[in-house]
DNA sequence: TATAAATAGGATAGATTTGTCCGAAATAAA
DNA sequence: TTTATTTCGGACAAATCTATCCTATTTATA
């Protein structure tokens, strides 16, 4: 009953440590990474993967590489992007009781109750922004581990 | 990110199912709930055994035996229980992107963005009831399978 | 009491998710 | 061009979730 896979917590957090660092230009590594965000880093550094080929971070190879995001994208990306890289469209499409066809025509028993919380779930991932988490981490409001 | 795991997918449809049958005085067993419900059969009667540890249903061991519940508590047992009998207390406490400690004084950067949605769905859990449930299935407006 | 029918529960297998390891490829700097 | 550094990507390992199988135990009935 956990809402992300551990993959998305992971990204997520990731994307939003790096974002802090790029909007000071730095560029960071897996390493770094992980440790401040409290996750495995050769896993994390699989997530990062992905996040880089769905464009929403950028890597650069090779000595003084690391990873950054471009500052103009810091602020257009939202977390449902981030979740859509690694955990795929499954918030918005499969049925609460695995049904093979739920809709209003034939409903599972949950399907309407349920949709109020996918509404309201998938209304805060589209409206909350890298940015806007970015800078509540900077202002230490929020934080990353522990 | 499914809400659910199967394991409480079958649990709740099963709990319907039974709560259906009990209504009219039937018992049933777990190989008619697989079917009806469209679960693994071995699976399902596993799921059922915490069920009844939980004091959701009832089950009577030996020849014409099977499942049955209560008809009191069809109407007072809701969808809240049978998940916590079956996933455990992790939608309440449990923090959306995995910190040790997440509240109001450190919280993660989504902690107050997913407050919302986590209240939506534990008051949807909360106020419906299996009675709910097995009524819309009697009167054929949601179904348990396809 | 014997028998048949049913749930209980342990052992195990398969699938998926999570996590690790290591060599290949790329790149900046000496 | 060489070297050091760093991401990429494939192979593999561990853990968890899902699913199956088989035997033990219980119970109604003949």
């Amino acid at each position: 009953m956990q809402m992300f896979s551990k993959a998305c917590e992971y990204g997520i957090k990731a994307a939003i440590y790096i974002a802090v660092n790029s909007s000071e230009n730095k560029r960071v590594s897996p390493k770094e990474i992980s440790e401040k965000i409290d996750s495995p880093q050769a896993f994390t550094a699989k997530i990062l993967q992905a996040l880089v080929r769905h464009n929403i971070i950028i890597s650069v190879r090779g000595a003084y590489g690391g990873f950054e995001i471009d500052k103009t994208k810091i602020e257009t990306t939202k977390l449902s992007q981030i979740v859509y890289a690694i955990d795929g469209d499954s918030i918005y499409n499969g049925c609460g009781l695995g049904l093979h066809t739920c809709d209003e025509n034939h409903p599972c028993p949950v399907h309407d109750k349920f949709k109020l919380v996918r509404e309201e779930l998938r209304d805060m991932l589209d409206n909350t922004t890298l940015e806007r988490l970015a800078l509540e981490i900077k202002s230490g409001v929020s934080f990353l581990k522990t």
